[in-house]
DNA sequence: CATTAATGTTTGCTTAAGCAACTATTGCTG
DNA sequence: CAGCAATAGTTGCTTAAGCAAACATTAATG
């Protein structure tokens, strides 16, 4: 295993972890600024957009993803559903399961908040090359794998 | 400017902010778990370690960088001062602002803890190249700037 | 130079996240 | 198949973060 970092000589600015814990507080306040807007928040928009790609069906899933209390996940789910933006349905296989799908107006809602955030992502991305881009995707997609992994045993 | 992503056909997965938002939170979880034996949260972590570097001297900087709020700061460098690892001085030159610095027991806890993060971080970073992790490092710190500037706005 | 604006910090209140206990249901094991 | 462990979800309580107002001090402006 390659020791990329030493104890000795250790620098914060340097690191990854670091750089990752600035780059995340920074991009998350600039959503949550233009979010506040439309009275939504950040984790709502995660988890509206998370249902949307398929990328989680039920609330532990997302918690899992984003290592997320699921009891407070219950309260972001019950708001979206107070809203009448997400319908949870319990499963017929698994009755201990709860499915969580968007409402049409819940699919209207993501779709109305994309381009806000797809020109967030643009102006922060601002003088990246398209092979950066594709490079920074590329490893943090494989740092998020390896933690994962980490976090599981 | 480039529009590396576009509102038809935007995923959440490809994105840069969804991979942030999980590395990050699966990362300080990371963390956070290994500092709760020694009785220290990922924030006082991030503070004294932030003060360590000279990277901050009062806690206005502090929150500027994370972006984090200067009353929960104020609280947490509460705790840190009393349990004697950080000390606050008020200025001479400007006597709004009140400094901060390591106390000799604050700076050996630093030294005690940097070990622990730098053994994390090489496991999350295990299979990732030199020349990877040098990459992340660099594309992550031009977003950090690039974000930066864009909030100052 | 007096007034206003801006900055750094602290404090009280509100909201959300983290934790632990509980229910309901399913999977596993002897 | 009985009993125990594991899983999904919810709810009450605790802790920390976010917000707004306050105070002290300095900078800016007319």
């Amino acid at each position: 295993m390659i020791k990329h970092y030493k104890p000795e000589g250790y620098r914060a600015r340097t690191s990854i972890g670091y750089l990752i814990k600035r780059s995340h507080s920074l991009m998350s306040e600039c959503l949550e600024v233009a979010f506040s807007q439309k009275d939504f928040t950040f984790m709502q928009w995660v988890v509206l957009m998370t249902v949307r790609d398929g990328l989680a069906v039920t609330a532990t899933d997302i918690c899992r993803d984003y290592r997320h209390d699921q009891g407070a996940l219950t309260r972001v789910i019950d708001q979206l559903e107070t809203r009448g933006l997400l319908e949870r349905q319990r499963s017929t296989e698994d009755r201990r399961v709860v499915q969580l799908a968007l409402t049409e107006q819940g699919s209207k809602t993501v779709e109305s908040l994309i381009p806000v955030v797809v020109e967030r992502l643009n102006t922060a991305l601002d003088g990246f090359t398209v092979e950066e881009v594709g490079e920074l995707t590329r490893l943090l997609g494989k740092l998020v794998s390896r933690v994962e992994l980490e976090m599981q045993k």
